[in-house]
DNA sequence: CTGAAAGCGCTTACAG
DNA sequence: CTGAAAGCGCTTACAG
């Protein structure tokens, strides 16, 4: 709290040696004689030394580089459009350090893009590198690469275990699928039927959702038998007609289900379908503050939507990389940042900041 | 973003002048013909000159000291419990800044200890202070000899209008009642009855809770008519016996009661009267995540708790009164942070961080 | 193995 | 009104 008022200076005068020398033992800069090195450690021990940051950045002047690897945000996957601003809010409270950010995005249905601009970054040589592992080899390779050069990585949105990664930061999926399925509790009367959405086409995402509807489903077995009132709805395609055509069947075969749950960002889908349909009574809760769920949101057609906090999760990445790079902090391995239940009626909360 | 590589020094040669010169137009020392002061002004402009910061903190040494006067946690009034671990954890990341932080507390009871603790931090001449203005009169009066001192101050959990104050950071009270009702109507069917009750003493404390109960009922008034189906319970003490009195009086006056909304952050004593009473389909709405409500969101006798962010508060205080008196940042006068919906699924997640 | 010195970019007296 | 110089606390060659 009060910062250290012993200075180099102070050092070097109790040990009776130049501030030089204090400045070797400091950083093991070798070639000093093993007494004077001990006499020196034990008074940097002694008065609790610890250097004035602001002198280290003017002298250095090192530019730290930090690469960040996302997917691009598109229309058809709106997730990853807000993550760039967390950066960009990290890298504004930095700005008195000299530090560069380097972001490049690839296509998300293209695991060789991802390759390509994985080597962009890696020519680039940088300091520190943030990535969204979405597609699983093509990950490990460039975690791999980065590893041999040894620049540190940090994981945002998934992760994979057998990498050495310095960080992760995300959502909790399993617990996130809990609080939906508390959230479906309590909004669905015991004799109606409540159904699960899962829209997916890679397998890393597979993963994911899977772990949401787990966590979904463990909420309703401590009660009672879910095997009766749950229904799955698989789609492999956001195409809205082969949706339409897929949530049609379900309606049919499960009469009674009046909550659905979808399990990725894309409500809206289902949304408009409800609504198409009629369907006015369906409650609908789903994921991520999209402007076409946050829309649908406020017209009442979808219930909740459970955040992630991507702005968040980006600006806490590159804080940790720029602590560890700089002072050598070594972060938490894993930080699940908190599940957030929006409504209509909290939504601007979460919008602007 | 990229750092201002030009520096003073640059500067200097290009107006043709010393870098003191430079620096006392910077600085609007005076002294400085009116020709080459427009010269050297052009030119600061053009090059967009922004100085190293690490320099002029390495230079100035000044330490810069902030006061806090909020209320003494207490069992009585837990809600106060974790404002300082957010100024701490503001302390911690200026750390390479000479920053100390004075903290006092007064006795949230007494009026005269408030004046007392403010003549205290007068007396100690900080350069910014943060204060929670429990009492009206008393605050304002203290608000004044701070404006008379030119020392800048920032409202913490309430504020008042007629003060000059640098901003205030806290909760919508209106959107959060909102938020609270909307809730409400969630879990309430439309043939049973909802009680909203209000534990206070000051004044200040009862205009905040109005202010969520209009929120509250506001939820209600688009829909129907809410006079026959909402009832208000007001308690000026909040001693058990006091408190289990007026909620019998309540129930048998209003039955069918089965949503509780308590206004401030006692729920507690609600959830411990339903529960002595065996009242186990009264779904309870709260405040705040102090130990004894957390406790009873767990085990399913609180419903929902709203949460305000105490920690988020102190710390955006200090981090704005910082900024403001380091870099001359003028923040936005008024933050509302977000209004978090806690169950008993995402609750860890607010606890720890 | 060790010390003396220069310099990072700024601010602050001081001399003129 | 203006410039030259010292110094904030550190790091980095360089000389010995």
């Amino acid at each position: 709290m009060t910062a250290g008022k012993t200075r180099l200076k102070d050092i070097a005068m109790l040990a009776g040696v130049s501030i030089g020398t204090v400045d070797r033992v400091l950083h093991e800069r070798g070639e000093v004689a093993a007494k004077t090195k001990e006499k020196v450690k034990k008074i940097l021990l002694d008065t609790n030394y610890s250097p004035d940051i602001t002198a280290q950045v003017l002298k250095s002047r090192k530019t730290i580089c930090i690469a960040s690897l996302l997917p691009e945000p598109s229309d058809e996957n709106a997730f990853w459009k807000n993550h760039p601003s967390g950066m960009k809010k990290a890298i504004n409270e930095l700005d008195l350090f000299r530090i560069n950010l380097y972001s490049v995005t690839f296509d998300m249905q293209n695991e060789e893009d991802f390759q390509q601009k994985a080597g962009e970054i890696l020519k680039l040589n940088p300091n520190g590198v943030m990535l969204a592992p979405l597609f699983k080899s093509e990950s490990v390779e460039f975690c791999r690469e980065l590893s041999k050069l040894n620049i540190p990585y940090v994981f945002v949105d998934g992760f994979i275990d057998s990498t050495d990664y310095l960080a992760f930061i995300g959502e909790d999926a399993y617990r996130s699928g809990r609080v939906a399925g508390q959230l479906a509790d309590l909004v669905t009367r015991r004799d109606q039927k409540i159904a699960i959405v899962c829209i997916a086409r890679n397998i890393m995402n597979v993963q994911h959702l899977n772990n949401r509807i787990n966590g979904f489903l463990s909420y309703f077995n401590k009660t009672f038998s879910s095997a009766e009132r749950i229904s799955r709805i698989s789609i492999t395609d956001p195409t809205p007609v082969i949706v339409e055509n897929a949530l049609d069947m379900a309606f049919a075969e499960h009469p009674g289900i009046s909550t659905v749950y979808m399990s990725g960002s894309k409500s809206f889908l289902i949304a408009s379908y409800l609504e198409k349909k009629g369907l006015d009574n369906v409650h609908l809760i789903g994921y991520d503050l999209l402007d076409r769920n946050v829309a649908y949101l406020r017209s009442g057609r979808i219930r909740f939507l459970i955040g992630q906090r991507p702005e968040e999760q980006t600006y806490k990445a590159v804080r940790k990389l720029f602590d560890f790079l700089s002072f050598n902090r070594i972060p938490e391995e894993k930080e699940y940042l908190p599940i957030d239940i929006v409504t209509s009626e909290n939504v601007d909360f979460f919008l602007n900041h």
